[in-house]
DNA sequence: GCGGATCGCTCCCTACGGGCT
DNA sequence: CAGCCCGTAGGGAGCGATCCG
């Protein structure tokens, strides 16, 4: 440990770790400009009256970290911060979070601006503990990272901001750390679905979400309770499901789904699912039941019938996560900032009003 | 060019390269374990009469490419292979193709086999020549590569090659170099489709495919014109377009299809693009035009009318990917092979006998 | 608990070679 | 060509860490 940290930070003890910090100060700084020569190995030996093997260490550490370059015969000179291709990761817990259509949407945003930029994106997972271990061991390969995955722990954070690393949470956030995040206003999609069925005469609300492990889902429930507390009426214990992410769990809880008119379901696939689930139990959409989803995927418009979802910016969030990490990469002492991007309520066809609701207030015909 | 090959390949050029290989070749073959001691410094100097500071020199390479580990006091040890969690990437003409649907089919296979044999999974692009450069770099922080990739090019497989990294192809393949890869039978798929549509009655075909750049494209069409001229008919220039994977594209080509009664396209979500076009200019699917899909993706059991498609095991394709780098990567001895995946059709909703057809064939009623 | 042996790490010197200008 | 550059290779001295007797 203390000789590993000693190694690394050095700078004050050993010659050769001196020597690097001097020039790499410099470079930083930018004293010294890109592709410009550095003093010859013998110049800086006289001068500074070290052996030559010492400068060499110094300038095979610097050459390691990629701020230098040396050519035998010509010198060594200062590698221009551009003459790499920059590239910046995507952390995500699983790599096959990258299956899930939103965060497709995501990586549309994101290596769409990230392109334009002239960086490259490159895909990780950390949802093991190895795998964030390794992370700031990766460190180096990038130059920015954007935080994607519900895992991510305070540890690994604080790491990446003592090693002065820019990144960006997308999507998902750590509730009490105050950092740079876009994200999108999952309580108000929440409410955004409930007063939707609620507005169409539904009292009686069912909610299938993603659990309580992860910020956005709390949020969405949250939204929904909001809306309905507004309205006077209450979401039953019993009528809140936790699916994850999981078609098949859609599948086991949609026949324990009781005296509900409308269903909001965080998810357009899941969404799609319970549409067929419910036609295979013999209740038709939206004559028997609403269902509201969210996200707005492009399964959404095409599934039979249509669903009503509620539109997150999916891929504008991916562009702004991108813009904001490559302007934070490019000026670190940019400020922290948090972004929110507001939801969109579209109707299709998956809801109605409730039969028996519509035949007792207004007691039309038909 | 010829100072960087001779000091990566190194190995006879210079003492401290041939020292570094001798000790590569030992660890990497067991005869040298894991935590293992390597003999001194001063013992090597003594027994193979070279100094000090070149058994250093090669010992500082060997320690940055991760397979020593030296403690100041103790000695110069073998690391674990298995104290790091073994990665693979998976290389992608561009991080956006994760966004397509049979990506994320692939991946999610890949995932699976990978989490059960304990390896993680980065995801990586390689459009750019920077980046394809940048991955010979990024070899030493691999244990293996998927390639995924259709412009992958001989030159960077050389080079993977070269350095005794283990690859797979998946899903796309060099037409001239008959290696390692896991390949789905896209001459076969075409030829279903085909066929399918020629069963039902159909005389006029047209194809909307990924065009020529890629060899599963190629292979596609030269399926369907097999089919088509083993059934006596000919798939006409004007009816073959090329969309890539863009679903504005598909928008464009729709109204110039003519004279034609079954339409196959190379992909599920253009197909039910497509559909929709159609009935946008009033032909309604499959009662004026049947219409196939390829892959049978997830929006093809949605859509309205149920698509008709090529069932290729697009999961099973990474499954079968990601256990042969595994295998070839604790066995890299392995001998090359090739694996193909066969289709099968899925007949639903949007392919039916042509109205013109049948009248004048069956002539029946209605 | 302490001293000696051993280890890798730092630093110095010299010399030769091959590439560049 | 000479003169400079970095790369390679050799020599040696002393230091701090580790282990063992």
């Amino acid at each position: 440990m203390t000789r590993e940290d000693g190694s690394k930070s050095a700078g004050q003890a050993t010659k050769h770790g001196a020597l690097a910090r001097r020039f790499r100060q410099r470079i930083r700084s930018g004293a010294l400009k890109p592709d410009q020569a550095l003093p010859s190995e013998p110049k800086i030996a006289r001068d500074l009256g070290v052996s030559r093997n010492t400068i060499r260490q110094a300038m095979r550490d610097l050459e390691h970290e990629g701020l230098i370059y040396r050519v035998q015969g010509k010198g060594t000179f200062v590698r221009a911060r551009g003459s790499v291709r920059r590239t910046v990761a995507l952390v995500l817990h699983d790599i096959a979070y990258t299956t899930h259509p939103f965060t497709s949407a995501m990586i549309r945003g994101l290596g769409e601006a990230l392109e334009n930029g002239g960086y490259s994106l490159d895909i990780l997972p950390c949802g093991r503990d190895e795998d964030r271990a390794n992370l700031s061991g990766l460190a180096k390969s990038y130059d920015g990272f954007l935080l994607g995955s519900a895992s991510m722990d305070k540890q690994t954070v604080a790491r990446l901001i003592a090693e002065e690393l820019p990144f960006v949470f997308v999507k998902n956030y750590l509730p009490d750390l105050k950092i740079n995040a876009v994200l999108l206003d999952y309580v108000q999609a929440g409410r955004l679905a409930a007063e939707h069925l609620i507005g169409l005469g539904n009292r009686q609300i069912g909610l299938i979400y993603a659990g309580e492990a992860t910020a956005i889902s709390r949020d969405f429930r949250l939204g929904v309770e909001t809306a309905c507390t507004a309205h006077g009426l209450t979401l039953a214990p019993e009528n809140i499901h936790d699916a994850g992410l999981s078609v098949n769990a859609i599948q086991e809880i949609i026949p324990s789904v009781h005296d509900v008119t409308g269903l909001i379901i965080m998810d357009d696939e899941l969404a799609v699912t319970a549409i067929q689930a419910l036609a295979a139990a013999g209740k038709t959409v939206p004559r028997d039941m609403s269902v509201v989803g969210c996200n707005d995927m492009l399964i959404a418009s095409m599934s039979s019938p249509k669903l009503t979802t509620v539109r997150l910016p999916v891929t504008e969030l991916g562009r702004q996560a991108a813009s904001r990490l490559m302007a934070l990469i490019e000026q670190p002492s940019l400020p922290s900032d948090n972004t929110m991007l507001e939801p969109e309520l579209v109707v299709r066809e998956s809801t109605a009003r409730p039969r028996k609701a519509s035949a007792q207030r207004g007691n039309r015909q038909g």
